[in-house]
DNA sequence: CTGAAAGCGCTAACAT
DNA sequence: ATGTTAGCGCTTTCAG
């Protein structure tokens, strides 16, 4: 790369100092109208535009975030930096990604590394989940007054804002629906223990509970990854253990493509032969006609990035620990089948 | 954010000079083991580490690449960029993201600001289309010996590296799938205008050829953008015009569940009644068994970013605009009838 | 209204 | 082996 244009030649070709030659180029001071002219004659013809480094290590703030997640393939993953993007190009921010692929040491050295990298503020959706501690010696990645918006999940015992949807009541809708159509026996295929998900199991736990079911843990069928195959592995067991199952109930994206393969396989139709509720709006849900929850991943990553430009701003402390939800709208499509007993 | 703590810090604690302190950090020159010890004792008492921005200025590089591209919720740019950052990451390069949104007025900003930003390098899927031309003001950003490499598109009489499928082989080597089948009226779906799509084309025309057809462009049907809405549309405008077809050939990923949806709508079936085979492997395609051509989107990114390490350090100028074909597998799985007539 | 000069944090050539 | 010092490009205070 060849030398750049620095300020020092827009002075020189303009006959004026430094000094005044920044003035104009960061539009600020008084300058003589001359002087004006002259420099941006100058800045035109040079085709000059500012170092962005140097103005970062000397204004100490860097026009970038950070946005570290899981695995950019995902989709939740995708829409939510779509959105962020969106919303700090408005702002002139740029957007630094990073994927932890579900790596807790991944994750960390993410975090040190958009700190040594001075980023102005990180969103951060964590691989911790529910039962991980987080190390003495880390503690202060996560604590400290850096400026970070978690989003989607929050590490238990951490006060942090967090961004995420209101699951418990979603879920509470969502599995109320079912119960509403008959069904009593709804299996769970979901992603163990992210604080998202045992949201929405409390959702699901409370719905059962006026009617006045108690939660069968075994209908739960946890995979260890937003993955097709084992999602379509465990949907199967879960499945050959539990025939009295007349509905399942996925929360997470991703895994409903497992699903539908092996109801597939066992020639079961949806709806017809099982009734199917889904967590996530893919490109697969209005072909099968699936009921679904989806969450409003634009606004999140849209309210994450605000909340995070204040808290940069040093205008937010006193919101601190602030959990905002963003509401999800259930999506009625055809995929719920009434199994209630016309009985008269 | 607080003041973070510098190199002179660890230096005064360790009682050593800046430079001394620096040597250990950097890990060259040569240091006495005391002052070695001391020094590597300080930094982590302080938990130093070094400030990213000053290196960056003081050595000319900033360990960071770019990609820009149309939109991170389409699947081939998210693939692309997992792989490219799984690459950077290894040589410890961030990634910044950049969403054209195929505008090109947002492109040529995007690439602007990351020159400015002065990122070492930057990948880039341009919103340019075949008939457009790069204005003369712009010509430089394209044209310059700033570190770029294409990725799937090309721009027409731009000399630059490019990556990017074999897509007139693949889809040679597809559409003869199709007529060995006994397939002579195949409709095309696909975004207008791409580079990538204008190839794919032309294997398509050169398998016809050799079966004595010639191409008909009313058979060719183009959408504006990547919307599976759009699609649908165009489809259903298509069978109507052309009740001839007997099979449809979907160009672009994000289109077929648009294809899909007024399949369904029309009570067509998959193979049985209208034969169909698609670019890129979504969650569908294995659902519908849709045979389908997969691009190589995890080597497309690897050997880009490697082509990128390659011109950042100066090794490759005598390779400029070279193009890497990658190439794209046919996944054979049943959406393609045989219509042959068996006659005997 | 303008210019000189200091300093952001780091590296490295040079001197000791 | 170590310290001094200059300088990357920019902003901004201070003097004039």
């Amino acid at each position: 790369m060849k030398q750049s244009i620095t300020i020092n030649d827009v002075a020189k070709l303009a006959g004026v100092s430094r000094a005044t030659a920044g003035r104009v180029v960061g539009n600020y001071g008084n300058v003589s109208e001359k002087s004006r002219l002259r420099v941006q004659a100058a800045i035109k013809e040079l085709n000059y535009s500012p170092n962005t480094i140097a103005q970062s290590l000397r204004n100490n703030t860097t026009k970038t975030i950070a946005v570290i997640l899981g695995n950019v393939k995902n989709n939740y993953c995708n829409a939510l930096v779509y959105a962020v993007e969106k919303e700090a190009q408005k702002e002139g921010y740029s957007v630094i990604i990073c994927n932890t692929r579900e790596n807790i040491q991944r994750e960390i050295m993410h975090i040190q590394n958009m700190r040594n990298r001075h980023v102005d503020g990180i969103i951060l959706m964590s691989a911790f989940t529910t039962d991980e501690q987080i190390r003495d010696e880390e503690k202060e990645l996560y604590e400290s007054n850096y400026p970070m918006v978690f989003v989607d999940r929050k590490i238990h015992g951490l006060k942090r804002d967090v961004i995420m949807s209101n699951n418990v009541e979603a879920s509470y809708e969502a599995t109320s629906h079912l119960l509403k159509l008959g069904h009593k026996n709804i299996g769970i295929i979901a992603t163990a223990d992210y604080s998202t998900i045992r949201e929405r199991i409390r959702g699901y736990e409370k719905a059962l509970n006026e009617y006045g079911i108690s939660m069968n843990e075994e209908l739960i069928a946890e995979t260890t990854a937003l993955d097709p195959d084992e999602a379509r592995m465990v949907t199967g067991k879960l499945l050959d253990e539990h025939p009295e199952i007349t509905a399942i109930y996925i929360l997470n994206n991703s895994l409903s493509a497992g699903v539908l393969l092996e109801l597939k396989k066992r020639n079961l139709r949806v709806r017809d032969d099982i009734s199917l509720l889904v967590w996530d709006d893919e490109m697969l849900n209005q072909l099968f006609d699936l009921t679904t929850v989806v969450q409003s991943i634009d606004n999140i990553g849209k309210v994450a990035c605000n909340r995070l430009f204040e808290l940069m701003q040093g205008k937010a402390e006193a919101r601190e620990g602030y959990t905002e939800r963003i509401p999800a709208q259930i999506v009625y499509r055809n995929s719920c089948k009434n199994i209630n007993v016309i009985d008269n």
